[in-house]
This record gives structure tokens, C-alpha cells and sequence, in this order.
DNA sequence: GAGTGGTCTAGACCACGGC
DNA sequence: CCGTGGTCTAGACCACTCC
């Protein structure tokens, strides 16, 4: 089992990455120097680029280049939709999955959250309450990304990232609905956890994400 | 923005494998036949099958063909990798989640395990006592599996296998280390995990679930 | 030997972005 | 206009598997 050569393009790669050769946002170079570099042919190269790319740290753009970015969340959200697609995997484990991150990101915002942070939240709570439809759908979606970026780990806000744009594309309507048919309930539910969070109440906060799940599973039984 | 070629291939293969007329372990047609069908270049058949391939969805064998496989873990474990290497996220962020993850699974084992799984977790943490290192090592591993395998969720056995990966390259040396300086606690924290489950004494357990990843953090601490 | 994936050749043309 | 990615042509040869 020898390498392939497409995995010479993906070694190279790494390898300047690692060493910060090329940095976040910087241009890799052409696919026509890759194939100088490493003699071999452009479609090999090609077809290492293209996994990149679908991994997410790549990104070609027609005409000037390609460069090393992060949307690693898209890559993993297209892993989940094709579990999902297969069979392997259902909205029932992806929302059991996002109960227990977001009670973990909860817990860990708690303790990290600097005052802007928790004036951003009373900021968004407020539009909830003053908005339509769908500024409070916005405001929701932002509620709990901000609370995952002050749990301070990547990896949970991938992970959000992920689960986020899978269930949007499956669970839009159904929150919609629900979302607007028990808007009090909605509203209050978000409040909470968003004034537990500015006063540091982690085990009250706690209680009220779990609320929130609870509402949320009964809304959608009931649609 | 129109389409690009290989985004052709995708959708092809992705309706089949909904339709289930593509099905697991199946082969999917050749290079030359996606050619064909689709009008497109070969070359541009690769691009997508790569990237198929490196999603975890689809095994090239040569000489006999592609197939249609289910190792989105791999996958999965190699975007975290990336993450990794591009300083996106650490072996804290890593272990941090593991732990949620692990005592989620728990949780849910803990009420869907059957007697047979019961059986299979004693035998488990018998071979944990009697073995040498690596066949505790291997204990070790075999243990958390059976609970993500009980906790009747998919994707959280996905996740396990993917972090599982990640921990294995970064920290094999740092676990196998403080395995065998400290074995009879080590041993003592999974036996009491096991018999918690067996019990059914959901509190109980989730706090050896606790304890074994503080042990584990003053360990690596220590190293 | 037939079929398959893996790779390459040596070009070509197009569409796009920046200068 | 030049460099870039996107795609294609029309083959070719090798290594591998299965029969």
C-alpha cells in the first residue's frame, strides 16, 4: 500500500501549515506551481485540494486563488446531514446532542463572562422582546452563540455551528410554528436563561436550558 | 455562481443512496460508467468521489471498485485533527467534551442497558483486573464503547470514535503513563463506573464518571 | 483477460479577478 | 493582459482483483 500522490499535496500542506508558513486567510500556492513543486499532475493535485477544501480549510476562489481559511463547521454539519440522510442518525439524537452542549457551554459561560458580555446578552434579551417574528428568531440564534463563545472552547462552537445550520435546515418550520404560536412561553423561557446567566446563577440556569428543551420537544410533538 | 461539475456526482450519488438504491457495503458504478452517464470528464468524477471518500461515505478499492461504507467517524476525527494542528483547539477542549459526552452516555445506558450488556460490562471490568497493561488498555476502551453502544444514540458513538482517535494520537503516552503508576486507582474508578451501571444507580456512577476524569486531569498534570 | 481504480500527458478553452 | 481556477479531451500505462 503505497501513498498516493493526491497525498502528497495534503502532507506538503499541512506541513507549511503547521510550520505557519501559510497563515489563516493567506493564499496557497496555484495549482500549476503545486504541480511543479511536486511533480505531479494537476488532477491529482486537484483532487487533494478538493478534499480540503470540502474539509474545510480550504477555499478556491475562480480567478485569484485559493486560500487557507476555517469553516470546518460546514464540513461537520455535511458529515451530520449525511448521517442523517443514511439513516445512521435523527433530529431526535442531533437535538439530545445540543441539550447537553448547550448546558455544558452554559455552565462554562457562567464562570468566564465579562461584563460586555453581559451587557451583549441584556441587549439581545431586549430584542426578543421588542421584535417580530423573525428578529426574534435572529435573537434566539444569537443568544445561544454568544453564550457558546464565552464558554471559552472552540470546539463546542463548532460543534453549535454544526448542529445549528443541520437542525436549521430541518426544524425551521417546526420552531417557526412553534416559535410563534406559544410566544409568551418562548420569550419567557429565553429571559431566563439570559438573566440567570448576567446574575451567575448556574444551577437555576441550568434548570431553565433544560426547560427549554422540555418546551421545546412538547411544541414539537404537538405540530 | 453556476455549478460546478463535480457537484453533479454529489447529487447523483446522494439521490441514489436516498432512494436506497444504492445500499451499504454496495458498489457504486465505475469511474468510466459516472462518465458516461453524467457527461462529464473523468477527472471530475475523481474530484467528487474524493471528496465522497473522504467524508467517510465511500471506500475506492482497487482493482474491484468503490463502495458504499459508513466511516464518517474517521472523518470526523480528522477535521478535530485539523483543528487541532491549526491551533483552533487543544487537548483540554478535547477532554472537556470527551467528559460531557461520556457522562451523557452514561446517563442513557443507565436506563436502556440490557441484562446481556450488563453481563458483557462485568466480563469487561474482570479482564481489567486480571490483564497486564495493554490488555487493560484495551479494557479501558472497550468499557467506554459499550456504554456509548447502550446509550442509544448514533451520534454520540460517532463522537466518542472521533475523540477517541484524537485523545489516542495526542495522548497515548501521557493515559498509558499514569495507567501504570497509579493502576490500582485507575482500576478501582472503572470497576466502580461498571458496577454503578450494572446497579442502575444513575448518580452514583456520573459521579465515578467525575472523578475518573479529575484523576485523569492531575495525572496528565503530574506527567 | 476483462474490469477497475490510480495516475499521467500535453495540451486546450472558458470564466473570472486584478492590474 | 496575465494568472487563476474549472473543465475537458483523448488517450495512455500501471497495479490490482476476480474469474
Amino acid at each position: 500500500m503505497q501513498k498516493k500522490a493526491y497525498d502528497q499535496v495534503l502532507d506538503y500542506l499541512k506541513e507549511r501549515i503547521e510550520r505557519k508558513d501559510i497563515v489563516y486567510g493567506g493564499k496557497i500556492p496555484s495549482e500549476r506551481e503545486l504541480v511543479e513543486t511536486l511533480g505531479i499532475s494537476r488532477n491529482s493535485v486537484r483532487e487533494a485540494l478538493r478534499i480540503m477544501e470540502h474539509t474545510g480549510i480550504l477555499e478556491s476562489h475562480h480567478g485569484k486563488g485559493t486560500y487557507l481559511v476555517n469553516r470546518m463547521g460546514e464540513s461537520l454539519s455535511d458529515v451530520f446531514s449525511m448521517l442523517v440522510l443514511m439513516e445512521e442518525s435523527n433530529y431526535r439524537e442531533v437535538t439530545q446532542l445540543r441539550k447537553i452542549l448547550d448546558k455544558q457551554a452554559y455552565v462554562q459561560a457562567c464562570t468566564s463572562i465579562t461584563e460586555e458580555g453581559k451587557e451583549k446578552i441584556q441587549r439581545i434579551a431586549s430584542r426578543m422582546e421588542a421584535g417580530d417574528l423573525e428578529e426574534r428568531m435572529r435573537a434566539d440564534h444569537e443568544l445561544h452563540r454568544t453564550i457558546y463563545e464565552y464558554s471559552q472552547n472552540h470546539l463546542l462552537l463548532l460543534l453549535l455551528d454544526a448542529l445549528s445550520k443541520l437542525i436549521h435546515e430541518q426544524g425551521e418550520i417546526v420552531l417557526r410554528q412553534a416559535a410563534s404560536i406559544d410566544t409568551g412561553r418562548w420569550i419567557c423561557l429565553h429571559q431566563k436563561i439570559a438573566q440567570c446567566l448576567i446574575e451567575g446563577k448556574i444551577e437555576e440556569g441550568l434548570m431553565s436550558v433544560e426547560e427549554h428543551y422540555q418546551w421545546l420537544e412538547c411544541e414539537i410533538k404537538m405540530c
